[in-house]
DNA sequence: ACAGATTACCTCAGCGCTAAGGTAAATGGC
DNA sequence: GCCATTTACCTTAGCGCTGAGGTAATCTGT
Protein backbone atom coordinates (compact mmCIF):
# COMPACT_ATOMS: atom_id res chain seq x y z
CA UNK A 1 0.00 0.00 0.00
CA UNK A 2 1.33 3.32 -1.26
CA UNK A 3 0.79 6.31 1.16
CA UNK A 4 1.05 10.02 -0.01
CA UNK A 5 5.02 10.40 -0.22
CA UNK A 6 4.76 6.91 -2.28
CA UNK A 7 2.57 8.83 -4.83
CA UNK A 8 4.50 12.05 -4.87
CA UNK A 9 7.78 10.43 -5.48
CA UNK A 10 6.30 8.21 -8.31
CA UNK A 11 4.84 11.61 -9.84
CA UNK A 12 8.18 12.87 -9.86
CA UNK A 13 10.09 9.97 -11.33
CA UNK A 14 7.43 10.16 -14.18
CA UNK A 15 7.31 13.77 -14.81
CA UNK A 16 11.42 14.22 -13.91
CA UNK A 17 13.19 11.26 -14.19
CA UNK A 18 16.62 13.41 -14.21
CA UNK A 19 16.05 14.36 -10.69
CA UNK A 20 17.16 11.95 -7.32
CA UNK A 21 14.32 12.86 -5.58
CA UNK A 22 14.98 9.54 -3.00
CA UNK A 23 15.69 12.54 -0.03
CA UNK A 24 11.86 13.10 0.13
CA UNK A 25 11.20 9.56 1.19
CA UNK A 26 12.48 11.11 4.56
CA UNK A 27 11.91 14.65 4.46
CA UNK A 28 8.64 14.96 2.99
CA UNK A 29 7.54 12.31 5.84
CA UNK A 30 9.03 14.18 8.11
CA UNK A 31 7.37 17.02 8.04
CA UNK A 32 4.08 15.57 7.49
CA UNK A 33 4.31 13.49 10.38
CA UNK A 34 5.73 16.86 12.90
CA UNK A 35 2.66 18.02 11.62
CA UNK A 36 0.28 15.16 12.77
CA UNK A 37 2.08 15.08 15.39
CA UNK A 38 1.49 18.44 16.48
CA UNK A 39 -2.11 18.44 16.13
CA UNK A 40 -1.94 15.30 18.49
CA UNK A 41 -0.08 17.17 21.24
CA UNK A 42 -2.50 20.12 20.57
CA UNK A 43 -5.35 17.97 21.64
CA UNK A 44 -4.22 16.68 25.17
CA UNK A 45 -2.86 20.79 25.64
CA UNK A 46 -6.66 22.03 24.82
CA UNK A 47 -7.94 19.70 27.38
CA UNK A 48 -6.11 21.80 30.32
CA UNK A 49 -6.64 25.08 28.80
CA UNK A 50 -3.28 25.59 27.09
CA UNK A 51 -1.18 25.96 24.14
CA UNK A 52 1.85 24.44 22.72
CA UNK A 53 3.74 27.71 23.20
CA UNK A 54 2.06 28.14 26.71
CA UNK A 55 3.19 24.61 28.02
CA UNK A 56 6.33 24.44 26.22
CA UNK A 57 7.35 27.30 28.43
CA UNK A 58 5.81 26.27 31.99
CA UNK A 59 7.64 22.74 31.08
CA UNK A 60 10.98 24.30 30.74
CA UNK A 61 10.05 25.95 33.49
CA UNK A 62 9.40 23.07 35.44
CA UNK A 63 12.10 20.31 34.33
CA UNK A 64 14.69 23.04 35.23
CA UNK A 65 13.82 21.87 38.74
CA UNK A 66 13.94 24.67 41.91
CA UNK A 67 13.47 27.57 42.31
CA UNK A 68 12.19 26.72 38.90
CA UNK A 69 13.05 30.05 37.45
CA UNK A 70 15.14 31.06 34.20
CA UNK A 71 15.95 33.96 31.87
CA UNK A 72 14.02 34.89 28.66
CA UNK A 73 17.24 33.85 26.99
CA UNK A 74 17.53 30.48 28.59
CA UNK A 75 14.26 29.78 27.50
CA UNK A 76 14.39 31.59 23.96
CA UNK A 77 16.89 29.17 23.40
CA UNK A 78 14.94 26.47 24.47
CA UNK A 79 11.93 26.99 22.24
CA UNK A 80 13.94 27.72 18.87
CA UNK A 81 12.20 31.37 18.73
CA UNK A 82 12.42 34.39 18.70
CA UNK A 83 13.11 37.11 21.57
CA UNK A 84 9.57 38.73 20.83
CA UNK A 85 8.08 35.31 20.31
CA UNK A 86 9.30 34.95 24.39
CA UNK A 87 8.20 38.21 25.56
CA UNK A 88 4.70 37.78 24.17
CA UNK A 89 4.25 34.24 25.92
CA UNK A 90 5.68 35.65 28.93
CA UNK A 91 2.79 38.27 28.72
CA UNK A 92 0.23 35.90 28.41
CA UNK A 93 1.08 33.33 31.33
CA UNK A 94 1.77 36.35 33.30
CA UNK A 95 -1.24 37.90 32.48
CA UNK A 96 -3.05 34.18 33.72
CA UNK A 97 -0.84 34.05 36.74
CA UNK A 98 0.72 31.12 36.20
CA UNK A 99 4.47 32.59 35.38
CA UNK A 100 6.14 35.93 37.42
CA UNK A 101 8.63 38.20 35.98
CA UNK A 102 11.16 39.78 38.27
CA UNK A 103 14.08 41.77 37.74
CA UNK A 104 17.17 40.11 37.34
CA UNK A 105 19.74 41.00 40.75
CA UNK A 106 22.38 39.75 38.97
CA UNK A 107 21.73 41.40 35.57
CA UNK A 108 20.11 44.67 35.56
CA UNK A 109 19.26 44.10 31.72
CA UNK A 110 17.44 41.20 33.01
CA UNK A 111 14.36 39.83 34.25
CA UNK A 112 13.76 36.10 36.23
CA UNK A 113 10.41 34.23 35.39
CA UNK A 114 9.56 32.14 37.68
CA UNK A 115 6.69 29.46 37.91
CA UNK A 116 3.85 30.50 40.17
CA UNK A 117 2.42 28.37 42.66
CA UNK A 118 -0.69 28.08 40.15
CA UNK A 119 1.72 27.50 37.10
CA UNK A 120 3.37 24.71 38.98
CA UNK A 121 -0.07 22.63 39.74
CA UNK A 122 -1.00 23.29 35.94
CA UNK A 123 1.92 21.79 34.55
CA UNK A 124 2.03 18.91 36.99
CA UNK A 125 -1.33 17.73 36.24
CA UNK A 126 -1.16 18.21 32.16
CA UNK A 127 2.26 16.66 31.96
CA UNK A 128 0.48 12.68 32.79
CA UNK A 129 -1.72 13.27 30.53
CA UNK A 130 1.54 14.52 27.87
CA UNK A 131 3.43 11.77 27.92
CA UNK A 132 0.94 9.24 27.94
CA UNK A 133 -0.22 11.20 24.65
CA UNK A 134 3.66 10.21 23.49
CA UNK A 135 3.50 7.24 24.44
CA UNK A 136 0.38 6.47 22.16
CA UNK A 137 1.43 8.64 19.14
CA UNK A 138 4.74 5.94 19.23
CA UNK A 139 2.40 2.85 19.94
CA UNK A 140 3.27 1.57 16.65
CA UNK A 141 6.78 1.05 17.17
CA UNK A 142 8.51 -1.51 18.69
CA UNK A 143 11.25 -0.66 22.01
CA UNK A 144 14.54 -1.63 19.39
CA UNK A 145 12.42 0.62 16.70
CA UNK A 146 12.14 3.60 18.82
CA UNK A 147 15.80 3.33 20.18
CA UNK A 148 16.92 3.57 16.14
CA UNK A 149 14.75 5.87 15.19
CA UNK A 150 15.47 8.32 18.12
CA UNK A 151 19.14 7.57 17.54
CA UNK A 152 19.33 8.50 13.34
CA UNK A 153 17.68 11.84 14.28
CA UNK A 154 19.84 12.77 17.23
CA UNK A 155 22.64 12.35 13.94
CA UNK A 156 20.63 14.47 11.84
CA UNK A 157 20.39 16.93 14.39
CA UNK A 158 23.74 17.41 15.49
CA UNK A 159 24.54 17.20 11.33
CA UNK A 160 22.44 20.62 10.96
CA UNK A 161 22.52 22.63 14.14
CA UNK A 162 25.99 22.09 15.03
CA UNK A 163 26.96 20.03 18.43
CA UNK A 164 24.51 20.50 21.38
CA UNK A 165 21.56 20.79 19.85
CA UNK B 1 28.25 13.94 24.40
CA UNK B 2 24.59 14.99 25.16
CA UNK B 3 22.61 16.98 22.81
CA UNK B 4 19.65 19.17 23.98
CA UNK B 5 16.91 16.21 23.99
CA UNK B 6 19.46 14.21 25.93
CA UNK B 7 19.60 17.19 28.66
CA UNK B 8 15.85 17.27 28.77
CA UNK B 9 15.06 13.63 29.59
CA UNK B 10 18.00 13.87 32.35
CA UNK B 11 15.86 16.87 33.82
CA UNK B 12 12.80 15.38 33.73
CA UNK B 13 14.34 11.93 35.13
CA UNK B 14 15.44 14.08 38.47
CA UNK B 15 12.33 15.96 38.98
CA UNK B 16 9.63 13.39 37.91
CA UNK B 17 10.86 10.07 38.34
CA UNK B 18 7.73 8.90 38.20
CA UNK B 19 6.99 9.84 34.86
CA UNK B 20 7.99 7.39 31.91
CA UNK B 21 9.21 10.22 29.58
CA UNK B 22 10.94 7.69 27.27
CA UNK B 23 9.34 8.94 23.89
CA UNK B 24 10.79 12.68 24.23
CA UNK B 25 13.52 11.07 22.97
CA UNK B 26 11.89 10.37 19.57
CA UNK B 27 9.19 12.79 19.34
CA UNK B 28 11.55 15.90 20.96
CA UNK B 29 13.82 15.14 18.69
CA UNK B 30 11.13 15.19 15.59
CA UNK B 31 9.86 18.47 15.81
CA UNK B 32 13.32 20.02 16.59
CA UNK B 33 14.62 18.38 13.52
CA UNK B 34 11.51 19.79 11.34
CA UNK B 35 11.86 22.99 12.31
CA UNK B 36 15.71 22.68 11.40
CA UNK B 37 14.91 21.62 7.78
CA UNK B 38 12.13 23.98 7.54
CA UNK B 39 14.87 26.44 8.09
CA UNK B 40 16.82 24.95 5.47
CA UNK B 41 14.80 24.70 3.06
CA UNK B 42 13.62 28.19 3.40
CA UNK B 43 17.20 29.20 2.58
CA UNK B 44 16.57 28.28 -1.03
CA UNK B 45 13.57 29.21 -1.68
CA UNK B 46 14.21 32.55 -0.86
CA UNK B 47 17.38 32.42 -3.58
CA UNK B 48 14.52 31.73 -5.72
CA UNK B 49 11.93 34.45 -4.51
CA UNK B 50 9.07 32.20 -2.88
CA UNK B 51 8.43 30.98 0.24
CA UNK B 52 7.50 27.60 1.61
CA UNK B 53 3.83 27.55 0.73
CA UNK B 54 3.98 28.76 -2.50
CA UNK B 55 7.17 26.37 -3.55
CA UNK B 56 4.39 23.41 -2.25
CA UNK B 57 1.35 24.89 -4.83
CA UNK B 58 3.59 24.83 -7.58
CA UNK B 59 5.57 22.17 -6.72
CA UNK B 60 2.50 20.16 -6.58
CA UNK B 61 0.99 20.95 -9.84
CA UNK B 62 4.29 20.38 -11.19
CA UNK B 63 4.58 17.27 -10.62
CA UNK B 64 0.67 16.01 -11.31
CA UNK B 65 1.72 16.20 -14.95
CA UNK B 66 0.22 17.95 -18.07
CA UNK B 67 -1.63 19.91 -18.23
CA UNK B 68 -0.74 20.70 -14.91
CA UNK B 69 -3.71 21.65 -13.35
CA UNK B 70 -5.67 20.71 -10.17
CA UNK B 71 -8.70 22.05 -7.78
CA UNK B 72 -7.79 23.88 -4.47
CA UNK B 73 -9.39 20.96 -3.17
CA UNK B 74 -6.81 18.77 -3.93
CA UNK B 75 -4.14 21.16 -3.08
CA UNK B 76 -5.69 21.55 0.02
CA UNK B 77 -5.32 17.99 0.85
CA UNK B 78 -1.90 17.87 -0.72
CA UNK B 79 -1.02 20.21 1.52
CA UNK B 80 -2.85 19.32 5.08
CA UNK B 81 -4.12 22.89 5.64
CA UNK B 82 -7.13 24.57 5.43
CA UNK B 83 -9.12 25.97 2.58
CA UNK B 84 -8.67 29.50 3.22
CA UNK B 85 -4.83 28.95 3.50
CA UNK B 86 -5.09 27.69 -0.42
CA UNK B 87 -7.16 30.48 -1.51
CA UNK B 88 -4.89 32.95 0.44
CA UNK B 89 -1.59 30.75 -1.47
CA UNK B 90 -3.45 31.39 -5.19
CA UNK B 91 -4.56 34.66 -4.60
CA UNK B 92 -0.86 35.49 -3.99
CA UNK B 93 0.48 33.47 -6.75
CA UNK B 94 -2.27 34.61 -9.34
CA UNK B 95 -1.11 37.91 -8.88
CA UNK B 96 2.30 37.24 -9.59
CA UNK B 97 1.57 35.53 -12.73
CA UNK B 98 2.43 31.68 -11.86
CA UNK B 99 -0.94 30.22 -11.90
CA UNK B 100 -4.15 31.30 -13.33
CA UNK B 101 -7.72 29.96 -12.18
CA UNK B 102 -10.03 29.27 -14.62
CA UNK B 103 -13.78 27.83 -13.89
CA UNK B 104 -14.75 24.19 -13.32
CA UNK B 105 -16.50 23.12 -16.25
CA UNK B 106 -17.28 19.97 -14.66
CA UNK B 107 -18.90 21.59 -11.89
CA UNK B 108 -20.36 25.35 -11.60
CA UNK B 109 -19.00 25.29 -7.92
CA UNK B 110 -15.35 24.89 -8.67
CA UNK B 111 -12.45 26.04 -10.34
CA UNK B 112 -9.18 24.88 -11.59
CA UNK B 113 -5.94 25.88 -11.30
CA UNK B 114 -3.17 25.46 -13.66
CA UNK B 115 -0.12 26.69 -13.90
CA UNK B 116 1.07 29.19 -16.13
CA UNK B 117 4.13 29.06 -18.32
CA UNK B 118 6.30 31.65 -15.98
CA UNK B 119 5.12 29.15 -13.51
CA UNK B 120 6.04 26.39 -14.83
CA UNK B 121 9.42 27.59 -15.97
CA UNK B 122 10.15 28.47 -11.90
CA UNK B 123 9.51 25.60 -10.21
CA UNK B 124 11.56 23.49 -12.56
CA UNK B 125 14.84 26.16 -12.16
CA UNK B 126 14.10 26.02 -8.14
CA UNK B 127 13.89 21.82 -8.22
CA UNK B 128 17.30 21.19 -8.94
CA UNK B 129 18.26 23.29 -6.50
CA UNK B 130 15.50 22.25 -3.89
CA UNK B 131 16.70 18.33 -4.21
CA UNK B 132 20.21 18.76 -4.01
CA UNK B 133 19.51 20.75 -0.31
CA UNK B 134 17.33 17.78 0.85
CA UNK B 135 20.82 15.51 -0.28
CA UNK B 136 22.60 17.94 1.65
CA UNK B 137 20.32 17.90 4.82
CA UNK B 138 20.53 13.94 4.55
CA UNK B 139 24.51 13.23 4.37
CA UNK B 140 24.92 12.12 8.01
CA UNK B 141 23.08 9.24 7.30
CA UNK B 142 23.89 5.99 4.70
CA UNK B 143 21.83 4.67 2.01
CA UNK B 144 20.95 1.68 4.34
CA UNK B 145 19.98 4.51 7.36
CA UNK B 146 18.12 6.38 5.26
CA UNK B 147 15.87 3.30 3.83
CA UNK B 148 14.86 2.39 7.26
CA UNK B 149 14.19 6.08 8.76
CA UNK B 150 11.86 6.35 5.88
CA UNK B 151 10.19 3.15 6.59
CA UNK B 152 9.93 4.06 10.27
CA UNK B 153 8.53 7.54 9.56
CA UNK B 154 5.97 5.70 7.35
CA UNK B 155 4.72 3.27 10.07
CA UNK B 156 4.20 6.06 12.44
CA UNK B 157 2.43 8.38 9.70
CA UNK B 158 -0.34 5.22 8.73
CA UNK B 159 -0.64 4.37 12.43
CA UNK B 160 -1.63 8.49 12.99
CA UNK B 161 -3.45 9.47 9.38
CA UNK B 162 -4.88 6.13 8.63
CA UNK B 163 -4.41 4.52 5.48
CA UNK B 164 -3.26 6.17 2.60
CA UNK B 165 -2.11 9.48 4.43
C1' DA C 1 -39.42 17.13 -9.25
C1' DC C 2 -37.77 18.87 -5.21
C1' DA C 3 -36.14 19.71 -0.25
C1' DG C 4 -32.33 18.74 2.64
C1' DA C 5 -27.70 17.47 2.98
C1' DT C 6 -23.28 17.88 1.20
C1' DT C 7 -19.45 19.88 -1.24
C1' DA C 8 -16.44 23.72 -3.21
C1' DC C 9 -14.56 27.80 -2.48
C1' DC C 10 -14.10 32.30 -0.37
C1' DT C 11 -14.12 35.80 3.61
C1' DC C 12 -12.30 37.58 7.69
C1' DA C 13 -11.13 38.16 12.60
C1' DG C 14 -7.76 36.58 15.58
C1' DC C 15 -3.41 34.30 16.76
C1' DG C 16 1.60 33.38 17.13
C1' DC C 17 5.49 34.07 14.84
C1' DT C 18 9.42 36.63 12.50
C1' DA C 19 12.35 40.48 11.30
C1' DA C 20 13.72 44.89 12.13
C1' DG C 21 14.61 48.08 15.29
C1' DG C 22 14.66 50.54 19.90
C1' DT C 23 16.31 51.20 24.89
C1' DA C 24 19.09 50.27 28.65
C1' DA C 25 22.74 47.86 31.02
C1' DA C 26 27.04 45.28 30.96
C1' DT C 27 31.56 44.28 28.95
C1' DG C 28 36.20 44.89 26.99
C1' DG C 29 40.12 47.37 24.89
C1' DC C 30 43.01 51.02 25.53
C1' DG D 1 37.88 55.61 33.56
C1' DC D 2 35.81 55.92 28.98
C1' DC D 3 33.75 54.83 24.68
C1' DA D 4 32.45 51.29 21.40
C1' DT D 5 30.57 46.94 21.27
C1' DT D 6 27.72 43.47 22.82
C1' DT D 7 23.87 41.55 25.28
C1' DA D 8 19.03 41.37 27.22
C1' DC D 9 14.62 42.33 26.55
C1' DC D 10 10.68 44.70 24.50
C1' DT D 11 7.95 46.80 20.54
C1' DT D 12 5.55 46.57 16.31
C1' DA D 13 4.32 45.88 11.44
C1' DG D 14 3.44 42.30 8.53
C1' DC D 15 2.72 37.40 7.29
C1' DG D 16 0.46 32.84 6.91
C1' DC D 17 -2.50 30.04 9.11
C1' DT D 18 -6.79 28.47 11.58
C1' DG D 19 -11.65 28.33 12.69
C1' DA D 20 -16.02 30.00 12.05
C1' DG D 21 -19.10 31.14 8.86
C1' DG D 22 -21.16 32.57 4.21
C1' DT D 23 -22.73 31.68 -0.73
C1' DA D 24 -23.62 28.94 -4.50
C1' DA D 25 -23.84 24.58 -6.91
C1' DT D 26 -24.38 19.60 -6.77
C1' DC D 27 -26.08 15.30 -5.05
C1' DT D 28 -29.49 12.09 -2.85
C1' DG D 29 -33.63 9.91 -1.44
C1' DT D 30 -38.20 9.64 -2.18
Amino acid sequence: MADHVDRVLEQWHAERPDLDVSPMAVIGRLSRLSALVDTELRRTFARHDLDRASFDVLATLRRSGPPYRLTPTELMRSAMVTSGAITQRLDKLEARGLVERTPNEADGRGVRVALTDAGGELIDRVLPDHVETEHRILGALGAGEREELAATLRTLLESLGGPGS
